[in-house]
RNA sequence: GCCCGGUUAGCUCAGUGGUAGAGCGUUUCCUUGACAUGGAAAAGGCCGUGGGUUCAAUCCCCUCACCGGGCACCA
């Protein structure tokens, strides 16, 4: 196979996918042994893939490819949501377009729409998580909409209501007027934005001679007031508790109230008291009986018991409410104010706290054995900071509010008897009952919400494994190994896991949680489509290739941090691609008559065979650690200098000594190396990068003794202790020394490649001797540092330096500048000065040599030994210039 | 108000209880038999402040400052 001399990701990517999937390769074969399976956080219908899509998918492929060719069972079960409120907006957006609402539609028409609006973009996610080269099981792709998820919502709604955790009653809910729905807390969003705090004087009696003042950001919502409320203990107050007050603009008189909930240092210390429109309000109303009176309805406008008002939008009667109140003189005075407004998740529209009937679950007990789960280990977080602030919610959840009045979703599985509404229990049922089991009426309608969205994605890992039906699948893969996720989701979704796994699997869902950060542009800010701040990663897979995405997200993912991409991390991501392309390509070039074999015995390889064999067994072990505990980043960067460092600047580079003499005895073996440490290279990276090394890898198949037919199913590289040589790590890294030494040198004293020097090296240190007779090593030096001949004998004219283990002599004849020579051997000398000053500082000192541990002692010790035999040196040279 | 994270080279960021690294950028040199998406060399940092622990702190502990983020409250 031919490879061009640049990395192009586009036709090295095109075949590879088919393949995999045409072989089977992502589907496991049900049967003994370890199991790894990994659940997708399934994208909503509505998505196309974005940046934090290909980190969260790329980061669960690299997983997953890592377990299957460590030869776990593997599984990633792909799919999609739902998107309740998300997905309608849609579908309603593009009604509106049309001039149309959902009620002109109607239920059924506006759900077949939506039917149909899923169909044809339902899936285009999943399409894009091929291009990124997401190795999932799509024979067992699923939707939470579909008609197996569909029965595990209903079973789990009807068992949880059987057992008394589910109840349906009015309470303050947080209304979201243009979605026209209820929404979780959690559901909404808080976010600072300036406003006005209006006092407002309630007059004392009918007269309004005295009066009491309150201060309040929604005016509007005094004409919904049903008393004022003080602390009890408010010295200002005690005497006017059961006093009653005029409401301005209104003819009602309310109370006066004392509850422990008003703070009395702040403001003026008494509240206004609206029960029918904010929490706080409503329970003091709860606590003291107040009545209700609702002043803006559902559409967030407000309604005939606003008088004046009626019919007006929520915010428009704030401004005449405020103007009325100024002109009839019950305004006081009007500061600016930094509030958090509540808006919706979905919209961003402001929530209004309305009182409605809707469906609760209740979340203690679920909440105490989830949080238990993650206290006694059974499912741990990575990284583990984020334990704290998941128990903490767990800690202090509140009921969840599961209804929502949209179309798009689970229709509640409750149906209520129409001849007797009142007297009939809402009957919970899998199946539409036949009739009503307390009067056996046959009049019965379906409760006409849906579920929240989050519901059926909280049972996502168990209904995509077949539950509730007890399936081989549900018994191999649940729980699941990890579940891969962003933290912004945490409480959302990944709670609501736990605890419904816990409920009706009596496990946990998953045994890790990993948690990545969120990608960031390059300021540091959230990526979003209204900052304009976003990277479209099918562009980014277009311009420098998928794999280089896959790498710069790997890269740049480090635990318990928030990424910052930019368009640095995707093009150093595309060189190392380019570098390992052209690794492969010299390989391959050099390959020519070359008959796959066994690594050369070890009395047969090089001290650079043995160097790089031993450094791939120290990136294999490293690497192996770092993905397994969940850091991709470290694996990456341990590959990347691996690849690009010890095999392309140092290992391929001294291959070229043996490789340009085609007559070389050891050629074979120098063969061998290469394509043994190459393709172990591949598979070490095949998780991160799949496309170019499946690639290269079927270029490198011919010259391999044992491969398989794809690197995806090849086995991960197990650590060998028989590659370890350190004392063979210890020469090479000498050997670099020396060629280093002799570049600087060149370098520094201006000597330009093309001029041919002579070069003697005397090595006086012991450890080492015999090292520069070696063949190799003294090729490879001539090769690396442009040297024309190792002499015996110092030369006449010479250029001098040091290095850790003896000293280097140049010839120069006719290039030494005497002067510039002091000058640099000075400098040198005063370096080394400084270092063994200090070395000699620290081994004086008793403390260091009583406490520091022997090997740090050695280690000051030897640098001293050195730097003072190096110091002696260039004193001899000094003196020769003179 | 509480909690978490950050503060390291000009920029973007890694990292370690033994005074520091990468990529990009800069300077100098090189188109040499994979790669100019490349190779060689260099310059550049008292690792945010002030304390403490330790033989030894950029790293551990505390304080402060600034920048992010989360949670709660918000009349």
């Amino acid at each position: 196979m031919e490879i061009p001399k640049l990395y192009t990701p586009a036709e090295s990517e095109a075949p590879w996918y088919p393949l995999w999937e045409n072989r089977g390769y992502f589907t496991p074969k049900l049967g003994p042994g370890p199991s790894y399976s990994i659940v997708i956080p399934p994208p909503n219908v509505t998505g196309s893939l974005h940046m934090g899509h290909a980190l969260n998918n790329t980061l669960q492929d690299i997983l997953t490819r890592l377990h299957r060719m460590q030869g776990d069972r593997t599984v990633w079960v792909p799919g999609t949501d739902h998107g309740g409120i998300a997905t309608q907006n849609v579908v309603e957006k593009l009604l509106r377009a049309e001039g149309k609402t959902r009620q002109d539609l109607g239920r059924d028409a506006f759900l077949e729409r939506m039917w149909k609006w899923r169909q044809e973009s339902g899936d285009t996610i999943l399409m894009q998580l091929r291009r990124l080269g997401a190795s999932c099981d799509w024979t067992r792709t699923r939707f939470t909409m579909d008609e197996e998820c569909s029965r595990a919502v209903r079973r789990a709604f009807v068992e949880l209501f059987k057992m008394g955790l589910i109840y349906r009653g009015p309470r303050m809910v947080n209304w979201c007027p243009r979605c026209h729905t209820a929404l979780a807390d959690i559901e909404v969003e808080h976010e600072e934005r300036a406003g006005k705090l209006w006092h407002i004087k309630y007059p004392l009696g009918p007269k309004g001679q005295s009066y009491i003042e309150v201060a309040t950001t929604r005016p509007e919502t005094m004409l919904g007031d049903t008393a004022v409320a003080v602390n009890p203990d408010d010295e200002r107050y005690k005497g006017l508790i059961g006093k009653t007050l005029q409401l301005p603009l209104t003819d009602r008189q309310i109370p006066i109230v004392a509850d422990a909930a008003v703070d009395a240092s702040f403001g003026t210390g008494a509240v206004k008291v609206t029960p029918a429109h904010d929490p706080t309000d409503f329970e003091i109303g709860e606590r003291h009986g107040l009545p209700h009176v609702v002043v803006i309805n559902f559409e967030g406008k407000m309604t005939d018991a606003a008088g004046a008002y009626a019919g007006l939008d929520r915010f428009e009667a704030r401004k005449r409410v405020v103007a009325d109140l100024e002109a009839q003189g019950w305004l006081n005075k009007t500061e600016d104010y930094r509030l958090s407004a509540a808006t919706c998740y979905r919209c961003s529209t402001i929530i209004e706290p309305l009182v409605s009937e809707q469906w609760f679950l209740k979340m203690k007990g679920m909440a105490e054995r989830a949080a238990a789960a993650t206290r006694d280990g059974q499912m741990k977080i990575f990284p583990s900071s984020w334990e704290r602030p998941y128990l903490n919610w767990l800690d202090n959840i509140k009921d969840w509010c599961i209804s929502r009045q949209i179309w798009w979703g689970h229709r509640i599985p409750v149906w209520y008897c129409r001849s007797s509404l009142k007297t009939c229990p809402p009957i919970a049922s899998e199946e539409p009952p036949k009739g009503c089991p307390q009067c056996g009426s046959t009049e019965l309608s379906q409760d006409e919400d849906v579920l929240d969205t989050w519901f059926s994605s909280g049972l996502w890992p168990l209904s995509v494994f077949g539950w509730p039906d007890e399936t081989e699948d549900l018994k191999t893969f649940y729980p699941t190994s990890v579940l891969v996720t962003g933290h912004e989701i945490l409480y959302l979704w990944v709670a609501r896991m736990v605890m419904l796994g816990l409920q009706f699997r009596n496990d946990v869902p998953f045994r890790h949680v990993y948690i990545h950060g969120i990608v960031r542009d390059k300021q540091g800010k959230k990526m979003s489509k209204s900052l304009g701040n976003v990277i479209d990663p099918l562009e980014i897979m277009k311009q420098f290739g998928t794999d280089a995405l896959r790498l710069a997200m790997a890269s740049s993912s480090i635990p318990g941090r928030d990424m910052q991409m930019s368009n640095d991390s995707f093009l150093k991501a595309r060189n190392f691609a380019n570098k390992l392309w052209n690794a492969s390509r010299f390989v391959q070039m050099n390959l020519e008559n070359y008959t796959p074999q066994a690594l050369p015995p070890v009395k047969d390889r090089t001290l650079a065979d043995r160097w790089i064999l031993h450094d791939l067994q120290a990136t294999i072990s490293a690497v192996t650690e770092a993905l397994g505990s969940y850091n991709p980043a470290e694996a990456s960067r341990l590959l990347y200098e691996f690849v690009w460092n010890s095999y392309c600047d140092w290992y391929l580079e001294i291959s070229k000594t043996v490789l340009m003499d085609p007559q070389s005895p050891s050629r074979a073996a120098k063969q061998t190396v290469l394509v043994e440490v190459l393709q172990t290279a591949l598979r070490l990276l095949h998780p991160i990068m799949p496309y170019e090394t499946e690639h290269l890898y079927q270029a490198l198949r011919p010259f391999m003794q044992e491969s398989t037919e794809s690197v995806m199913i090849a086995p991960w590289p197990l650590v060998d202790p028989q590659f370890s040589d350190p004392v063979s790590a210890q020469k090479m890294l000498l050997v670099q020394n020396v060629v280093e030494a002799i570049r600087r040198l060149r370098s520094e004293s201006q000597i330009s490649p093309a001029v041919k020097v002579d070069c003697y090296i005397q090595c006086t240190d012991p450890r080492f001797a015999g090292l520069f007779g070696d063949l190799e090593v003294r090729a490879s030096i001539l090769f690396l540092s442009k040297i024309e001949t190792l002499a015996s004998t110092a030369p006449q004219e010479y250029l001098f330096t040091v290095f850790d283990g003896g000293e280097i002599y140049i010839s120069a004849q006719g290039l030494v500048d005497k002067e510039k020579e002091r000058a640099r051997l000075k400098k040198n000398y005063a370096q080394l000065e400084q270092t063994t000053a200090r070395a000699e500082q620290i081994l004086k000192d008793e403390n260091f040599l009583s406490h520091a541990p022997k090997e740090e002692i050695d280690r000051i010790r030897e640098t001293l030994r050195q730097g003072r035999q190096k110091m002696e040196w260039i004193q001899k040279n000094l003196q020769g210039l003179s």
